[in-house]
DNA sequence: TTTCGCACTCTTAACGAGAGAGTGCTGAAT
DNA sequence: ATTCAGCACTCTCTCGTTAAGAGTGCGAAA
């Protein structure tokens, strides 16, 4: 509606009031009124000028009054403009770092790394944490292990980044010993083991075929052994790829402590699929991404902002982790948290390689 | 306050006259008034005499009312007398039947079925579930595997109950080869096969002695490793023992939508400490168990009560599952729910063994 | 260009009146 | 001895009104 007006257009002195409202805002969460603004101001304007000039952002679709005797609120926009070229991230303090790095502590345990690393980006924001795993395509397979069950159920463990450990039972047509499967698994391990789960999936068709010609019984069990293992990971929903924490905190967020906007919102996150969704745009990105407001495309998120980073080992993303919390937010300070939490999962992952 | 006056102290009509009121409550949820009551009741009383009723119930601790002109509430003492004495249980319809046995379809993945059932109790009572996971003690080691991981970590597989598998990594001393922890894995599945773990953790250390005495390079590996695995699950916080779901049904509860009682009340839940010490008072109790508001000792459940029913497997009880509503849910079917879902969790478990 | 002054708008809190719901008590009828 | 109609009373809830407060926009002056 506004024509598309580039902030450049905009005087030193209006952005610097601009920064200023939208600092008080964060604070208060209250409309910045042109008393208050001048008051705070280090240029002295008099409410009547700054007026003016809350006129001419509003105009630029800057800022927006939620009616007419309340002050100025910033829009979506707004907090773009803020967050991009205005904001200026402040260095963590020494002890918040230890802090983090204390967290990240690689443990054995992959998925529970995860979930300390979720809790303590949710602890020491008093937002929302998540933490998306990495993908399993991305994974390398490590090694396989078959374990006979009761009634034609075998149980198959891999081994996956020398670190994560998944498991799956399948039904098989007809009853397999240990000592075939330990055949069966010895053969896998040999032409698999440190290829990326893709390429197993992929090349197991393959491989069955030329094994079916030299007709040798163990590699066969071992092929169809393979084969039901991947097809069920193919059919398994990857529905717990997401670990939240502290959606409480959000609870405490005034615009959003309407009841049926919360469950909507906490909805959205059991689910987990949009906000999978949103990650996976974030995944892609160079460093810090933020999504603000309506810009998500979701509307559960109308008042949220999603501060992202992916984290990386040896320069390959694994996944993306982020905070979720109302648009108005403490930027500067979620954002360098957010950054050194990704860089230091990154490096406790890289840790035990 | 109030003597301990028994409830046969009342007559049949006055008892009568509570069900109805409370019932009455349970659909409305707004304080039952004695004009309203006068047309609901089949018996042809006027308001007046209704009111005297009424007033001797709130003298036996049954009824309470908010204020002087609003009607009447029933106390945690009354919905107690009305779960006990008054309620009379509807039989589930056989649509619902079916519904809950077709989730509760026993596949291969253990605490899927356990997330499903929990998510089937939220969906079809609109309100939350809860399913506590058997306790490790009453778990019998099917087999134990070791896999050689890099820089002296070793992954301990143990198979339980013959369809749950548990993960741990453990970090050793020195580096053990591939064939020497098959050989301690051979070792400790002859002896322990089939035990509890509990056995099999009080008979370690005693193993222990015995295989140092006979000196045997592979058993003293074999203890060493165990004695390793299981100490490392004595430190595991057992967390994951509580499955939850449909946790914002209970936003739409009158009752509870206050958004610092919500907050409250949902931390209590993430934390699982109180609601598993709750549910371990059910597990002894022979079938349902209904804990009304106060009762249960946690001041977050004041305006909830929580219904549960152990299920169990060969007469041998495993866990616990249930419900956790407002104090003004519609019991009459709720209750078999949860005593249905329990037999036939029960059964789906007993099935594959 | 900035500022002052002023009229105007909109929200919020406070107050009071009136309606509505429900009670408890009394005294009469059964 | 119950039951019940009548009545005064209490408490909550909802409006409408009012007044205060905050903030704006605009025109005229500096």
């Amino acid at each position: 509606m506004s024509p598309e007006t580039n902030s450049s257009q905009l005087s030193e002195r209006s952005l610097y009031l601009f920064k200023t409202l939208v600092e008080h805002f964060i604070q208060d969460g209250a409309p910045v009124g042109s008393r208050t603004l001048s008051k705070d101001l280090s240029l002295n304007l008099s409410p009547a000028t700054i007026r003016n000039v809350m006129a001419d952002l509003e105009d630029f679709g800057l800022l927006d009054s939620p009616h007419t005797s309340a002050g100025r609120v910033p829009t979506a926009k707004g907090y773009r403009l803020f967050v991009d070229s205005l904001l200026r991230v402040n260095d963590l303090n020494s002890i918040e770092v230890e802090k983090i790095a204390k967290e990240l502590d690689p443990g054995n345990d992959f998925k529970a790394l995860m979930q300390r690393t979720s809790s303590m980006l949710s602890d020491i924001t008093q937002l929302a944490g998540v933490v998306m795993l990495p993908r399993t395509e991305q994974s390398k397979l490590q090694h396989i292990e078959f374990v006979v069950l009761s009634g034609n159920r075998v149980l198959v463990i891999l081994v996956v980044n020398d670190r994560e450990v998944q498991n799956r039972i399948i039904n098989t047509s007809r009853t397999y010993s240990a000592s075939e499967l330990q055949e069966a698994s010895n053969y896998l391990n040999d032409i698999f083991a440190g290829k990326d789960l893709t390429y197993v999936r992929a090349n197991i068709l393959d491989e069955l075929e030329k094994t079916k010609e030299q007709l040798s019984q163990s590699m066969q069990t071992a092929m169809e052994m393979a084969q039901l293992a991947f097809d069920y990971e193919k059919s398994k929903v990857n529905s717990d790829e997401l670990f939240f924490s502290g959606e409480t905190n959000l609870m405490d967020i005034a615009e959003l402590c309407e009841v049926d906007k919360l469950k909507k919102l906490y909805n959205t996150f059991n689910q987990k699929r949009d906000i999978l969704h949103l990650l996976e745009q974030a995944i892609s990105a160079d460093g810090i991404q933020i999504f603000i407001g309506e810009e998500s495309g979701h509307d559960v998120l109308d008042n949220c902002s999603v501060v992202t980073s992916p984290y990386e080992v040896d320069g390959k993303i694994l996944g993306v982790l982020g905070v979720i919390g109302p648009t108005r937010m403490h930027y500067e300070r979620v954002i360098p948290i957010v950054d050194i939490t990704a860089k230091m999962l990154g490096s406790a992952l890289n840790l035990n390689n």
